[in-house]
DNA sequence: GGCAAATATAAAGATATAAGTTATAGGCAAAGG
DNA sequence: GTTTTGCCTAGCGACAATATCTTTATATTTGCG
């Protein structure tokens, strides 16, 4: 039943103009400028097309010298369209270089109501725990207007890989269901417009490009950390009962059950971000609640 | 004191002796024949041969299964059912022991062959005979016939068991038992009566027996009826009560200054005081202050938990006596919500235990826990875990909490060692024959080794499996760790469920006030490096309460100094403590260790290690009050100084938020990593602080009173004392706070050593005595301002680098001088006399190392010490000059910058077999301390240095790295190795016996079939189980534990947890048992050098303590203890060590093989090298290679492209397909290339053979006697 | 009432979890095309 | 069947990942004659 709710991908490949189909309201708005984040091999091709479907700009984060030779290449022929800047998409620093007037500071748009007309996010994020972590982190930046997303609210387009797909846009009650799904759930849209076959791709594996558009407002209203305390606690046992979980957010913390809009009985893998968030405000609002919430175990010799 | 205390304790249990009669004429059998061990130790010399090889235990390979047999290791899950059986024998559900026992014949015969003795029968036999509410003879009478057919031969205990229930039915049968007993089994009557599962009462229901049946006629009964009555009347003869005080004991406090104890704010005392108290609390007034300190330790070793139950409620009662309400009650806050939670975990523990008597058979938990929860009452397990958790507070780095597996795990221990405990002291029989060897190990007899072989032997004849403790055949089996960990996290999740502490709060909707009734403790989850982690908390409010009250409430001590000697070791699991069962050795979830350990003990192999470990126990020690008071001023005052960390009121304010706080990701994650930080420092501070709290505690509550550290060893045979918080290992504070009991007058020469210890001390240890000496009188001011004004004076010991020790020393020193005779001074200060580099002494003494040997002092190499970190340091220079010189930037830089203390830590570490990676790292640290080395060069710097250490170590000690480098890799073949056997049976050798093994065979198929590996010599290692193990020259056997992980996930009440589980197959850590072995085995070699300085000293009277290579004594001793030190070094390294060891290793690794991989194709080979040759060396071919990646890489890029866009000319697949190939083509090729030039290997087994032994150097081991700095 | 098949249940094995990589790079052993 | 990837990186003393899904083994029930 899980798997009956995505989308079958078929390993057939869609050609570009089928893909471009995807993002007719953005051909519309006359896209000025993106960023690509040619994560892996061979996708440097991902920046070509993006040169030569119709963008103004593309300004291409890749900081591996070998690419990067490759990059610059393709630079050179575009006759100024695409600009390769040496920066790592994974680091923190990059965002606020980018704020640059000579980048994309002139189209910074703090206006939520409207998906930014101007900037267009794209990239691959690699397999295993780096991309994961940029992908939760991308989200969380979202839903916090960090990063990225103090320029506005820019859509973005990545390729991910299968399981990263399965997780992010995991509903509740599903076996994928985590604390990505959930902030994902919460602050965007996402959709996926076409996959690759296993072998099409290096390294091997299955790649979906998903179409990422933040909502113009998160339902994550609580304060962040709290949302997050609570998030990671609740999560540490999905099928049990809130009930249940809900003791291990703090001595007592089951005072909040009765203060709640819902079934406290409900399984926290089922739970809905809103609900999460109802959880976490009511948390946040208990008189006894933790003092600390940052609780790292960070021991290293 | 010892020696007259102690001959007043001899003398007095001698009186015991009489009344005593069966140990005393073992005894005297034993000891009365001197000549039977002397005639051995005569001929030792002779047969020195043979001794030597039976002093190796060789045991099968871990991998085999002979193994199981011979090593008798009990599988888990048996072991599980026999605590159960246990269990339920104890709390009289013998319905489910019958079944339990009928069960496990019925699944498990083979082990029930090998495991059920007459001891387990024993016990079932006698839980059916006490069985509530009437004995159940004719199960017991099935279960004795069962025996015989199973092999098991019923012994005296037995039928006391048996005739003792028939006793109270049928005389009849009673008599028909007895009769079969003595004719049919040959056992005598009277050994039945001295059974120790006979109460007095039993034995006389006998003569009661033998009254009632003058009508008996046949001559056999009559006759064994005669003796029974015979035997009876010898018991019964005597008076009933065994534990007579004696109103001739010392009074422990002898002390003739004895002082008022002072408080420790804000805690008050712990230990013998609070025994003390406790006693008294309980109506024992008179007999605590003067009573026998034998049996003020029984008692200080078993105040249990419900001792500190009584405790509470004592203080309870005695409040509502005195009319308090219930709120102006006279408990602290803490100890009245202790009450509480006890009260309301009472009825849940009750609950829990009903629950679990009515538990279906589906209730699967329950059924195992649940006996486990009746062998003590609900009150003591309630208390026991109230306890547990609150001492492991802060544990494991966790804040406020603890994990919840070492909650759990702990709190099944406890337990199980109350339960232990309740068990030895309710038969309190026991416990003479084991206060006479404590008696006899008082007098000093036990280091006699032929007395302590004596004394082994008639343990052996009274018991076979005697421990010294309890019941000498008791069956106890051990509660496997799964079985600890279910029944605590029962007990811990009714704790949490009971333990509430009333907070005021408010509604947040209303803003009412309420009181909330939080748990004090929660289960909640941390991760750590996206693991997740069980843990359970403290609430805020609790851990508030904690820190306002003393610890000695909520700290319930364990493993105290004992104030008394240990008894000495007799095997491996009987010595130390009077009562609490300990093991010689620390094993850690090493099976193997133990099986060997007990095989040697066995064997009687341990005789030496074991009088090692008692001199170093018979120790006495005192808390140095000079230095207390100080301790303790410091401490109340809250002031960091030295060792002791500062008061920390309240949290350091957070420091403020960056602007980009909400915005920056980056900025956000360095101002949470910035306040995490505060908070793990905060943390540590605190737990620092504890740990220092509960040192005072233990030397405040031991003040006036003489301390024993009982010892045990760590695997290789390094000494530890038990005692975990205060002991002369401990930490400068520890050390400082310590001296020895006895005090001798230090003479001419003991002035001198006090003075050069001192000098010492401080950190004035690298010039010649005289200097030394000298450098004290000259600091003769600072010395007497020190010990006049310690903390409003000058400080000057505070700049010592062993501030604490400094102070005792100055104290000394200055109470020496001020007697106006210093010669005549009496001493209590331990003077330690340490190994220069004690690994590297070792090393070069085993390599006859002439320059190194110098170089750490094992030849006299001037008028001052060498010192060899300065030596090293020397060496590298020059080589630096010398590369400076030529122009090396590096060398350049580093010029003038490289001081001994630079090479130090990698020097020491050395030894330990630091990598150059870790010693780059210590090198790394050292210099950024140091400002003239500019900060971007220190990574290449210290890489470049450490390089230069390593060679300079290599050229200074080449006989040492030639040993090192032998024995790293002849451990590393041991650890590759697989037994011929293991070959065989999986049928890579042939010769084994033919597929025999039927069902081994199909366990081997099933997980071959799955989807492991086939055994291989390409692919060994699951069948890899080989330790590296050996013998030291005092005979303990020594195994490397490291092995792969086996550990698995246990379902508990409140999580699963991991543990290691004990019948996982553990193939070896083959790199960890390589890496390991050299400073293992030098190791190995110190303790032995330890042991027998230790025996050398004590029988030349000097008193003696170590901490691993630093050797204490009295001043006036110094002298001939290292007289001592350097006639057993020369002893030790006599003999021929190396050449032992590979013998030792061709014996125990005999018909094993080691996989090997061999170039075949030689013509293969050479292409190789030429193609790997010109690869690097031929420009031209160079550049094809990168031709082609780049070749590669596009072909990737278009292919990637394709895939994606179908950007390709023709359409989908098929296009796709034909670039794929083309690709493919391309790249077979090059790979193709590759592979043509690769070599053919071929795996083979081959005979496990060692390296030569390098070349011994000139060195003359006793050019030691002559060094006068080889330890000092 | 006996035995085999089918089903239920338990044990064992796998996998995901969090989230900046923590400053370093070489040697050796596990794993996999 | 041998290159590539990955791990750890000075020893001992002080211990310890866990929830959940999947697969496999074992126990129990059912079904049948």
């Amino acid at each position: 039943m899980s798997k009956s709710k995505f989308k079958p991908f078929t390993s057939k490949i869609p050609t570009l103009a089928e893909w471009s189909k995807n993002f007719r309201h953005r051909q519309a708005s006359a896209p000025r400028a993106t960023l690509a984040s040619p994560s892996i091999a061979g996708l440097g091709t991902w920046t070509m097309t993006l040169k030569d479907n119709g963008f103004k700009r593309v300004i291409a984060l890749e900081p591996v010298p070998a690419y990067n030779h490759w990059i610059t290449g393709l630079s050179e022929q575009s006759k100024g369209i695409v600009e390769v800047l040496k920066k790592d998409g994974y680091d923190w620093e990059t965002y606020i270089g980018l704020k640059e007037p000579q980048y994309l500071g002139e189209l910074e748009n703090k206006d939520w109501t409207h998906v930014h007309p101007g900037i267009f996010f794209t990239g691959t994020l690699p397999k295993g725990s780096r991309g994961e972590q940029l992908l939760a982190q991308f989200m969380t930046c979202i839903t916090n207007k960090m990063a990225l997303f103090t320029m506005g609210r820019i859509q973005m387009a990545l390729w991910i890989p299968d399981s990263l797909f399965y997780k992010i846009t995991a509903a509740p009650g599903t076996n994928a269901r985590c604390k990505m799904s959930v902030i994902a759930e919460a602050c965007a849209d996402v959709m996926p417009i076409c996959s690759t076959g296993p072998k099409d791709v290096y390294p091997h594996g299955e790649y979906h490009l998903v179409h990422i558009i933040p909502f113009a407002e998160s339902q994550i209203k609580s304060q962040w950390d709290v949302f997050e305390y609570v998030l990671k606690h609740l999560f540490v046992m999905q099928k049990k009962p809130l009930s249940h979980m809900v003791r291990t957010l703090g001595p007592g913390a089951d005072i909040i059950l009765g203060r709640l809009s819902f079934d406290p009985q409900i399984l926290i893998g089922t739970m809905t971000a809103m609900q999460l968030d109802e959880v976490a405000t009511k948390f946040d609002e208990w008189p006894l609640r933790p003092r600390v919430l940052f609780e790292d175990a960070s021991v290293f010799t | 004191m010892s020696l007259s205390l102690a001959r007043q304790a001899v003398a007095k249990r001698s009186l015991r002796f009489h009344r005593q009669s069966k140990y005393c004429q073992v005894l005297l059998k034993h000891v009365a024949i001197p000549c039977r061990y002397q005639s051995s130790a005569a001929t030792a010399t002779e047969s020195d041969v043979d001794t030597n090889r039976k002093k190796h235990i060789i045991m099968p390979n871990a991998g085999l299964s002979a193994y199981k047999l011979t090593a008798k290791v009990l599988p888990g899950s048996v072991a599980e059912q026999f605590a159960v059986l246990k269990a339920c024998i104890i709390s009289g559900s013998m319905v489910r022991a019958e079944r339990i026992m009928k069960e496990l014949y019925k699944t498990r015969p083979e082990e029930m062959k090998l495991f059920a003795d007459v001891n387990l029968y024993n016990t079932l036999l006698n839980g059916f005979i006490e069985a509530d509410p009437k004995p159940m003879t004719k199960e017991c009478l099935t279960w004795l016939d069962a025996m015989k057919p199973r092999g098991v031969t019923a012994d005296a205990d037995t039928y006391a068991i048996v005739l003792k229930g028939f006793l109270r039915q049928s005389y009849h049968t009673a008599r028909g038992l007895l009769v079969e007993m003595v004719l049919e089994e040959g056992i005598p009557v009277d050994s039945v009566v001295k059974s120790e599962y006979l109460t007095m009462a039993d034995i006389e229901s006998f003569r009661k027996m033998v009254a009632e049946s003058t009508q008996i006629t046949n001559n056999n009964a009559r006759d064994i009826l005669a003796q029974l009555e015979a035997a009876v009347d010898v018991v019964l003869g005597k008076p009933a009560e065994p534990l007579m005080k004696d109103s001739i004991a010392e009074p422990l406090i002898r002390d003739a200054n004895f002082d008022p104890v002072p408080e420790v704010k804000p805690t008050k005392s712990i230990g013998v005081q609070f025994l003390q108290e406790q006693l008294a609390a309980l109506g024992d007034p008179n007999a605590t202050s003067r009573m026998d300190p034998y049996d003020l330790q029984l008692g200080l070793e078993q105040q249990g938990y419900e001792m500190a139950l009584q405790r509470l409620l004592y203080d309870k009662e005695q409040s509502m006596e005195r009319g308090d309400t219930l709120n102006a009650m006279n408990l602290t806050p803490l100890k009245r919500i202790m009450w509480e939670w006890h009260q309301k975990m009472l009825p849940l523990v009750k609950e829990e235990v009903e629950r679990c008597d009515a538990a279906t058979s589906r209730e699967n938990e329950r059924r195992l826990y649940g006996p486990f929860l009746k062998v003590l009452p609900p009150e003591t397990l309630s208390i026991v875990t109230i306890l547990e958790l609150l001492r492991l507070h802060n544990s494991s780095g966790i804040g406020d909490g603890m994990k919840t597996a070492r909650a759990i795990i702990d709190v099944g221990k406890s337990v199980e060692m109350e339960y232990n405990a309740v068990q030895i002291k309710n038969k309190a029989r026991g416990f003479d024959k084991n206060s006479d060897t404590h008696a006899l190990f008082s007098s000093g007899k036990l280091f006699n080794l032929a007395v302590r072989k004596a004394r082994i032997d008639m343990e052996k004849d009274l018991s076979q499996h005697s421990n010294g403790m309890g019941p000498a055949n008791d069956w106890n089996p051990v509660w496997p760790s799964t079985i600890r960990a279910k029944v605590g996290s029962v007990l811990t999740s009714l704790l949490l469920e009971a333990a509430k502490i009333p907070v005021p709060s408010k509604d947040p909707e209303t803003g009412m006030k309420i009181i909330e009734n939080i748990p004090a403790f929660f289960h909640t989850y941390q991760y750590v490096h996206g693991k997740r982690v069980g843990i359970i908390k403290f609430s805020e409010q609790l851990t508030h309460m904690l820190a306002r009250e003393p610890i000695r409430d909520t700290l319930h001590p364990r493993l105290l100094p004992m104030l008394v000697h240990p008894n000495p070791w007799l095997s491996y699991n009987s010595g130390g403590y009077l009562s609490t069962k300990s093991m010689c050795m620390r094993v850690k979830d090493s099976a193997e260790q133990l099986v060997y350990l007990n095989k040697a003990s066995e064997n009687d192999h341990l005789a030496k290690v074991f009088s090692g470990l008692d001199v170093l126990g018979s120790t006495c020690w005192r808390v140095n009050k000079s230095v207390f008071n100080v301790v303790l001023e410091v401490w109340n005052k809250g002031e960091a100084l030295a060792d002791i960390p500062p008061v920390v009121q309240e949290h350091a304010p957070l420091p403020p938020k960056p602007e980009n706080y909400d915005t920056d990701p980056k900025a956000k994650f360095n101002w949470v990593s910035e306040v995490k930080q505060i908070q793990t420092n905060e943390r540590n501070n605190h737990s620092l602080r504890c740990d220092v709290n509960y040192k005072v505690e233990t030397a405040r509550a031991f003040l006036n009173l003489p301390m024993y550290f009982p010892h045990n060893m760590d695997f290789r045979g390094r000494a530890y004392p038990m005692p975990p918080t205060l002991n002369h290992l401990g930490n400068d504070l520890c050390r400082g706070l310590l001296h020895f009991e006895e005090a001798k007058p230090l003479g001419a020469r003991g002035w001198r050593w006090l003075k050069i210890h001192l000098a010492n001390l401080y950190g004035y240890d690298k010039h010649s005595f005289t200097e030394r000496e000298e450098f004290t009188m000259s600091s003769m001011d600072n010395i007497l301002d020190s010990v006049d004004n310690p903390l409003s004076g000058k400080r000057w010991w505070l700049k010592a680098d062993s501030p604490w020790q400094c102070l005792a020393a100055c104290y000394e020193v200055a109470a020496a001088v001020r007697s106006g005779a210093p010669e005549e001074f009496k001493s209590q200060l331990p003077i330690h006399q340490d190994g220069t580099c004690n690994g590297l002494q070792h090393y070069a003494a085993l390599g006859g190392d002439l320059a190194g040997a110098r170089a750490v002092n094992l030849a006299n190499s001037g008028d001052r010490p060498a010192d060899v970190y300065t030596g090293v340091a020397e060496l590298v220079n020059k080589q630096i000059d010398e590369a400076a010189a030529e122009g090396n930037e590096l060398a350049q830089l580093l010029q003038g910058n490289v001081s001994r203390k630079v090479v130090k830590q990698t020097v020491m570490t050395n030894v330990y077999g630091v990598t150059f990676v870790g010693a780059r790292a210590q090198i790394e640290n050292r210099l950024r301390e140091n400002e003239n080395i500019p900060r971007a060069k220190v990574y290449a710097l210290s890489g470049y240095l450490a390089k230069k250490v390593f060679s300079s170590l290599g050229e200074m000690f080449t006989g040492a790295h030639q040993i090192q480098d032998w024995l790293t890799d002849s451990a590393r073949r041991i650890a590759r190795s697989v037994p011929l056997e293991t070959l065989q049976e999986s049928g890579l050798v042939p010769g084994g016996p033919p597929a025999a093994k039927g069902p081994e065979e199909t366990t081997v198929k099933k997980r071959g079939g799955g989807k492991k590996k086939e055994f291989s010599a390409r692919n060994p290692t699951a069948n890899q189980m080989t330790s590296v193990i050996w013998t030291t020259p005092l005979g303990l056997p020594i195994v490397q534990p490291y092995r792969r992980s086996g550990k698995k996930q246990i379902a508990t009440l409140l999580q699963t947890i991991f543990i290691e589980d004990p019948d996982a197959s553990r193939p070896v850590n083959t790199s960890k048992q390589s890496s390991a072995f050299p400073p293992n085995f030098i190791h190995s070699l110190d303790a032995t050098h330890m042991l027998m300085s230790a025996v050398a000293c004590h029988k030349k009277g000097m008193t003696f303590a170590s901490v691993h290579d630093s050797y204490w004594t009295h001043a006036c001793d110094v002298d001939g203890m290292n007289e001592v030190i350097r006639d057993q070094f020369i002893e030790l390294h006599s003999q021929p060590i190396m050449e032992n060891l590979i013998a030792e290793f061709k014996e125990r690794y005999k018909d094993y093989r080691v996989p090997r991989t061999e170039v075949i194709d030689k013509n293969a080979n050479d292409e190789q090298d030429a193609a790997g040759a010109s690869l690097f060396a031929d420009e031209s071919e160079l550049d094809k290679v990168l031709e082609l990646e780049k070749q590669q890489k596009e072909n990737e890029k278009k292919d990637a492209l394709n895939a994606i866009f179908g950007l390709a000319d023709m359409p989908e697949a098929d296009g796709d397909g034909d670039q794929d190939e083309d690709d493919n083509d391309d790249m077979v090729m090059v790979e193709k290339k590759s592979k043509k030039n690769l070599s053919k290997y071929k795996h083979t087994w081959e005979p496990l053979s060692f390296l030569p032994l390098p070349k011994k150097g000139e060195f003359d081991i006793n050019e030691v006697k002559k060094s006068p700095y080889f330890f000092h």
